[in-house]
DNA sequence: CGTCTTTGACCCGCGC
DNA sequence: GCGCGGGTCAAAGACG
């Protein structure tokens, strides 16, 4: 357990982009499940402004960046795929991506239905997740998604709707969950990386332009231009991870809230300038 | 008619 | 082995 702090510390202080697109583009992986568990424990709604349609596109850095290191759910490990780490499908990740690798739809649909291979290594995709509040569940990012499915997630009156990247050949795919914590937020977690450029018809594509200023591929081109509120937090699974957002038992949820209460407050947050390593400056209001 | 959403069924891994 | 929960498929319907 004592690992965790320092892996916890040393994953994000480790981490130094020169663009969010850098971030995203890495082979990092961002944990949506962490990702709430860090903060749902924090006090992300006071340093927040009202949700009002005035400040609607703004995007506000968070500067609570909650690392509990006490967290079942929150650890490190290196990115790369290790056979010792235990990534199945109850941490959301890394499905079989074989279809994935080939780039061809048609293959993915057949291997993840039935076809994993049992000893096939999994190789995990890259993730990342935002929370960020909004009032529609489904943001706006620039690319073309076809919900393909939809469940009710545990312990939370939101379904989680699942959604893959129209475009041929690209297989990344995005879950959104509105949080349960705060159902003004909404959890979007992209898999995997983009292919191919923004579709330059949709209105996103201006949006990312103007957000990121340079094109490529990568995982994202862009971020909800309307986000109120736009987190983010960097996080490599944790080896011995088994829990999603869904099925956090209030024994975990105590645990982590009364650690986050406790005299290790300071250890958990995040540097506000450790932030701005992985979010740059362009995308962070600084608040008085 | 093409695209997208809905939704029940199914598959799979995990824990008991 | 069984049940549970997450993730995916695919048919049917809605919509422009």
């Amino acid at each position: 357990m004592d690992d965790h702090v320092d892996l916890a510390n040393t994953s994000l202080e480790k981490v130094s982009f020169t663009s969010l697109t850098d971030c995203l583009e890495s082979s990092l992986v961002m944990d949506y499940s962490s990702l709430e568990n860090a903060f749902k424990f924090s006090p992300y709604s006071s340093p927040f402004q009202p949700t009002s349609p005035s400040n609607m596109g703004q995007i506000v850095n968070y500067p609570y960046l909650n690392i509990n290191p006490n967290s079942p759910l929150v650890s490190s490990s290196s990115n790369e795929a290790d056979p010792k780490e235990k990534l199945d499908d109850k941490s959301g990740q890394m499905e079989n991506n074989e279809g994935d690798q080939h780039g061809v739809g048609e293959c993915s649909k057949q291997l993840t239905k039935k076809g994993k291979s049992k000893g096939e290594k999994k190789e995990r995709e890259a993730k990342v997740a935002f929370m960020t509040k909004s009032e529609v569940d489904h943001l706006e990012d620039g690319y073309r998604w076809r919900k393909y499915g939809q469940k009710a997630v545990k312990n939370s009156p939101y379904p989680r709707g699942y959604y893959k990247c129209t475009t041929q050949k690209c297989n990344v795919k995005k879950r959104v969950e509105r949080s349960f914590q705060d159902p003004s937020f909404v959890i979007t977690t992209y898999e995997g990386k983009h292919n191919h450029p923004i579709p330059s018809t949709l209105r996103g594509h201006v949006a990312a332009e103007h957000l990121l200023g340079h094109g490529g591929s990568g995982l994202l081109h862009s971020f909800p231009s309307h986000h109120q509120e736009f987190l983010m937090m960097n996080h490599h699974p944790p080896v011995n991870y088994q829990s999603s957002v869904g099925s956090i038992s209030y024994e975990q949820y105590s645990h982590c809230n009364s650690s986050y209460n406790s005299s290790t407050h300071d250890q958990q947050v995040v540097d506000y300038g450790l932030l701005q390593d992985i979010v740059p400056s362009m995308f962070l209001k600084h608040e008085p």
